[in-house]
DNA sequence: TCGAAAAATTTAGCATACAATATAAAACCC
DNA sequence: GGGTTTTATATTGTATGCTAAATTTTTCGA
């Protein structure tokens, strides 16, 4: 494991840091505040996949004692972002290849769906944002930034199921998400053989071109 | 809260205790059998919705200490099936009309992808299994027997989803399903309203058409 | 020198103790 | 008597200590 510089962490670590679901937020309980930081961890790869999480080593670092660390973990681990191995510790989830294709598979119906609701459940002013991003998509497609394109295109999957309306769909999206954010991460750093997989596989659940004739 | 009996308890406490992911299990952690545990009382309603759970006496009750308690209720509320509050401990998740309504509808769109997948991924035994259980719930239909055909519909959709050969898939309708159970077995015991809504629910994702043009 | 057995060390699992927050009860004031 | 403040109690959040399992190191034998 490898420090972090803290001002990336901080950004990341927002994403949902919500004590849970009651309104007003109490002060953010120490055990949420763990899972985030490693989430970030994970996300940044300061924890590469496979390594072995030390729950005495890492809580230390972060100044905490054992007890939210390991309730930290448990989190972790439901959300699939580490594995448990009795008496042995966590490590930091790797997904094989036919892992990552099942998870983005999921992850195509829930935005299809998304779409779907996003027709008659978003407001006018998150469907003019989501229109909005949609031609700044086909402006980078015109001019054939791929990455710009990839960007926006994971931007208006984002907006639309934020828009969908629909709880579950947001936290279970959410939660793929998470778990393939650092793979995506670490795609666009190298290169693609992203944009065309995601291309090929939104035509096959019909996302893109329903999203299309929906905006005109 | 009131006391279950024991052998219905430890019936569905097998569903998935499986210590994680690992292929040799050792022995199972009392944290994971603490979860499974009350995952039973929720289900079986022995914790109503809504109830406050005090981690001390359940703990107390279940013969642990409060460690594990509180770590199996983290993994619960990340499951979705009890809510934390800051300072004020938990409570049986309660989910209103709409949530429900937004969860049947994303486990609609996973059970229509199992049902894709199934046509290429499953086994002959598994599709023959489905099969079966397909004419059996035709013949619950024609006796209008509605529960009968209820329960078959349910059995479809989960071997549906089992031989779907879709990990995260499994994984994601299960979590799903079990918030949804809960509800699901009350309506039972009361009465229907729901095969109702879960046929019409199918029609709409078609996937009682998909799976019946397949089987022929 | 290499391998196996045994001891020592490390690490996770669980229980308990202490601190902080929230709830309930009692006292007090108006 | 009703409502508010104060005190007491209970409950959760966090840290620490102890036990058991796993890993590493050392020792012993061939």
């Amino acid at each position: 494991m490898q420090p972090v510089d803290d001002s990336a962490t901080a950004d990341a670590a927002e994403t949902d840091d919500a004590p849970s679901s009651d309104g007003r937020s109490a002060q953010p309980l120490l055990t949420e505040q763990v899972a985030g930081h490693i989430r970030d961890l994970i996300v940044q790869e300061a924890l590469s996949p496979g390594e072995h999480i030390r729950e005495r080593a890492l809580a230390g670092e972060l100044g905490v004692s054992r007890t939210p660390m390991r309730e930290a973990l448990k989190i972790l681990a439901t959300e699939g972002l580490v594995e448990l191995l009795p008496n042995r510790g966590a490590i930091v989830s790797d997904p094989n290849p036919t892992e990552v294709r099942d998870m983005l598979r999921v992850l195509g119906v829930l935005e299809s769906l998304a779409g779907e609701l996003v027709c008659v459940e978003a407001t006018e002013d998150q469907l003019a944002e989501i229109k909005a991003l949609h031609y700044e998509m086909l402006a980078a497609f015109a001019r054939k930034d791929r990455l710009e394109y990839f960007k926006l295109n994971q931007r208006i999957h984002l907006a639309m199921v934020a828009a969908s309306r629909n709880l579950t769909l947001i936290e279970t999206h959410a939660r793929l998400n998470a778990r393939l954010y650092r793979i995506r991460y670490r795609s666009n750093l190298k290169n693609e053989e992203w944009p065309s997989a995601v291309e090929q596989h939104e035509k096959i659940h019909g996302l893109e071109s329903r999203l299309t004739r929906f905006l005109l």
